[in-house]
DNA sequence: AACTTGACGAGGG
DNA sequence: CCCCTCGCCAAGT
């Protein structure tokens, strides 16, 4: 489903935001290969905009770097932080361990990319 | 309808 | 490790 098309994509990305443990974590890229094609990392930050408002444990999305990008001038990205660490994800400095922390859906396998192969297998 | 702006990510220098 | 570029796509001007 392409997210022009759906218009509840939103709801999509909280449902998959509620799931998330406490002191685990998910990344925006991985949200949005769940979603499935058409929806980017970016899309997934633009809704998270309003998670906040929706009860949902927004400080469990932190970017692929496993730092917290709140942003400018919404969020304080120290106070994210300190939100995880409350809940026991341990930080280096501002970034954490995403192979420690981070989580995934049960059943949800991330496609192999295919194999390109310069010369013929044959 | 064109242009800009992000709570992003991968890759290169 | 830091910085930049580019691709991405919804929203707001």
């Amino acid at each position: 489903m392409n997210p022009a098309n759906d218009k509840h994509y939103r709801e999509r990305v909280y449902e998959i935001v509620r799931q998330i443990p406490r002191g685990r974590v998910m990344t925006y890229g991985q949200i949005a290969a769940i979603l499935g094609e058409g929806y980017t990392p970016r899309t997934v930050g633009y809704v998270m905009h309003g998670a906040d408002s929706e009860g949902l444990p927004w400080q469990r999305v932190i970017n692929s770097q496993g730092k917290c990008s709140t942003g400018k001038m919404t969020i304080p990205v120290n106070l994210q932080q300190s939100m995880l660490e409350q809940e026991g994800v341990k930080f280096a400095k501002d970034k954490c361990d995403l192979k420690e922390v981070g989580w995934s859906p049960d059943g949800f396998e991330p496609e192999e990319p295919e194999q390109i192969s310069l010369f013929s297998e044959n």
